[in-house]
DNA sequence: TTGAAAGCGCTAACAG
DNA sequence: CTGTTAGCGCTTTCAA
C-alpha cells in the first residue's frame, strides 16, 4: 500500500504538502502541485480513508437504519440516499434492524460517531431517549419519516405530511361518490400508520361523510397481510365500494383479494394506496395512490445529516419536504350506482 | 467521546490492558477484567472502530457493488449479505454503480482496502484486469454471479450454474408438450444473460426439439422492457405456446403483455421466469420460475470475502453454491392442443 | 499478568 | 509556500 509519506519522498516534499495538494491545492505552488500529482500517479497512491477519518475525527460514512431493505419502499430510498451521499463524498452503510430494537441499539452503539459520522433513522421501535443519548455522544442523528404520535422535539426529523396524504385519498374517493368505504391501517415499524388514517377520516368527515360510513381494519405492512385483511373486511362488509390502504403493499394485496372474490377493480370496488412504490404502477390494474416524494426525502435526509456533521445545519427541527400528491391510475373509478346494484 | 485511555485511567491500568480485556480477556487476570469492565460501563465507553481499523490495518467494513438496488433481485441479496456480515462483526457498505464503469471504478479506488476490507462485485462492466489490480492492492475481491463468457481465472467467484437453470426451465416446458417456444434474453449489467439461454436451448435440443422451434428475442432486465419485447414477439409469432424469460422481471412483463393481447396465462400461453424474486409469487398468476438460492449465495459471498480478509480462505477459485430448482406455480400449463386451437 | 513504546496513515496548527 | 511537530484512538510487540 502506497502511503502519503512515500509520495512525499518521491516528490521531494513532506507529507503535509502532499496532504495540502490533495485538499487545498490553492495553497501550494503550481509547480509543486504538478510534481506531487506526478508522484501520486506514478505510485498509484490512493488516500486511506480510515486514516483520514481518524485524523479528522470524522468518518466519511453515513449509516441508514431501516427495518428491512426487502420492503419495496426502501430500495428507492436507499438508491437516492446513496447517490446524495456519494455526491458529497460520503459512503452509505445500510443497516437492517428487522424491527428488533436490540439490533438497532447494537448498530447505533457500535458505529454512530465512529465508523459513521451520522445516522439516519427510519421509523423504529427505539425510544427517542436512546437516540438522543447517541446524538449527545457526538454523532449526527436524523429521524426520517417518523409517524409516531410523539414525534421528536429534540432530534431533527425529515418527514412528509402524513395526514395530508390521507386527506388526498379521501378527497379522491369522495369525489368519485363513494359512501361506504373501508380502510386498512398498516402496522409498520414504529407503530400503526394512524396519522394517515386520521387525515383520511377527518377529510371524509369534513366532506360530510357520516362517521359510520368508514370501516377500519388493521393489517401488517405486506401484500400477504393486506390480502387477508381485505378479504376479511369485504366478507364482513360486502357493501363497501372503496378501500383505502395506508400503504401500497396492502393495497396491492387488497386488489388480489378483490380479484379472488370476483370483484372487479375498479368497476365494483375502488382501491387507493399510499406511497407510490414502483410496484404500484407495475401491477395490473395499476394502483391509484398518493405519492410520497421518496427520493426527495432521502436526499434531504442525507443532506441534513451531512450539514449537521459538518456543522452547517440550521437550527431547525422539523423538515417537511414537498407535499404528497395524488396519482390516479386504474384502480379507482366512480362508485357503482345503486340502481344497477 | 470516551477513549481507551480514560477507561484505563479509571481502572488504574494502561490502555494496553484495556485493549486486552476487550480482545483477549483470557490473557488478563479476572480481577482486572472486572475492574476494567466496570470502568467501561461507568464511563459508557464504546470502542472507536475507525481507530481500531487503522491500528489493525483492516477495516470492519465490506462493500457490495451492484448495479442498482432498485432491481428487485438485490434487496433480498443485500439483506442476506448484511446479516452474514453483521454476524461476523462487519458492516455493509452498499454501492450502486448504475452500470456505469466510471462509478464502479471510483468506488473501488476510494474504498477497497481502506474503508472496506473487502469488496463483493456483482456482475459489472468493469474489466477483470482492473479488479485484479485492486485485489493486488490489498483488498479482498470476490466476484458474485458473473455470467460473463470470460469468467475470472484469477479472482474467486461465487455463482450458480446458469446453464442448469435454463435447462430446468426447458425440461419443464418440454414436458408440458410445448413445441413452439419463445425466449426473452435479458441484457443486464455485464452483458447478455446468454448462458441461461444456452442451457435452455441445449436442453431443448437434447430433448429432440427442432432448432427452429425456438425463437429468441432480447430485452432489458425490467418489467417494462419485458412487456415490449414479449408483445413484439407474440405479434410476430402468434403460434408460440410458451415463453421463457431469462429473468423474472421480464417474465412478469411478458405476463402483462399476454393479458393485454387477450391471451390467457397459462391456458393459451405458458411463461417461465428465472431467479424467483419475491414478486414472482406475489404476482397473479403467480410465476413459475427457476429459483436461485439468493440468500445462500449472498451469505457465501460474504463469508468467502471475510475468509480472504482474515487469511483463512482456501485456495479455490470457483464456488458454485447449491443447484437452482424449478418452482412450479400458476403461469405454466400443458400446451394447448391443436384440435381445440 | 501488566506496562512502555512505537506506530497505523493522515491532518492541522504553527513556524519559518 | 513548505516543513515541523504533535496527535487522532487503538493495537501490538517486547520487556519487566
Amino acid at each position: 500500500m502506497v502511503t502519503l509519506a512515500e509520495v512525499a519522498r518521491r516528490a521531494e516534499v513532506t507529507a503535509a504538502t502532499v496532504s495540502n495538494v490533495l485538499r487545498n491545492p490553492q495553497k501550494v505552488k503550481p509547480a509543486t502541485v504538478e510534481r506531487v500529482m506526478a508522484a501520486i500517479r506514478e505510485l498509484g497512491y490512493r488516500p486511506n480513508l480510515t486514516a483520514r477519518a481518524l485524523a479528522q475525527g470524522r468518518a466519511s460514512t453515513l449509516a441508514l437504519m431501516l427495518s428491512n431493505v426487502t420492503n419495496p419502499f426502501y430500495p428507492e430510498f436507499v438508491l437516492a440516499a446513496e447517490r446524495e451521499a456519494r455526491k458529497r463524498g460520503y459512503f452509505l452503510l445500510v443497516c437492517n434492524t428487522d424491527d428488533d430494537p436490540a439490533i438497532a441499539r447494537a448498530y447505533l452503539h457500535q458505529i454512530a460517531g465512529t465508523l459513521a459520522a451520522g445516522v439516519i433513522v427510519m421509523n423504529t421501535d427505539l425510544a427517542e431517549q436512546e437516540l438522543t443519548e447517541i446524538a449527545q455522544g457526538g454523532a449526527a442523528v436524523v429521524l426520517c419519516l417518523w409517524e409516531h404520535a410523539q414525534a421528536s422535539r429534540t432530534l431533527p426529523c425529515v418527514t412528509v405530511d402524513f395526514a395530508a396524504a390521507g386527506a388526498l385519498a379521501a378527497a379522491h374517493l369522495s369525489e368519485l361518490r363513494h359512501r361506504k368505504i373501508g380502510a386498512l391501517v398498516g402496522e409498520g415499524s414504529g407503530g400503526p400508520q394512524s396519522v394517515r388514517l386520521r387525515g383520511f377520516a377527518e377529510a371524509l368527515a369534513a366532506r360530510g361523510h357520516a362517521e359510520k360510513s368508514l370501516t377500519v381494519a388493521t393489517s401488517h405492512d405486506s401484500i400477504e397481510s393486506g390480502y387477508e385483511a381485505a378479504k376479511a373486511l369485504l366478507l364482513a362488509k360486502p357493501a363497501l365500494t372503496a378501500l383505502f390502504a395506508t400503504n401500497d403493499l396492502m393495497a396491492i394485496g387488497a386488489m388480489q383479494a378483490a380479484a379472488d372474490m370476483g370483484r372487479q377493480v375498479p368497476h365494483d370496488l375502488s382501491i387507493v394506496g399510499l406511497t407510490d412504490i414502483q410496484l404500484a404502477r407495475q401491477f395490473r390494474p395499476a394502483l391509484t395512490t398518493v405519492r410520497f416524494p421518496t427520493a426527495h426525502i432521502a436526499a434531504r435526509s442525507v443532506a441534513l445529516t451531512l450539514e449537521m456533521v459538518e456543522g452547517t445545519a440550521p437550527a431547525q427541527a422539523l423538515y417537511q419536504v414537498r407535499a404528497p400528491e395524488l396519482v390516479v391510475r386504474e384502480s379507482t373509478g366512480p362508485a357503482p350506482s345503486r340502481r344497477r346494484g
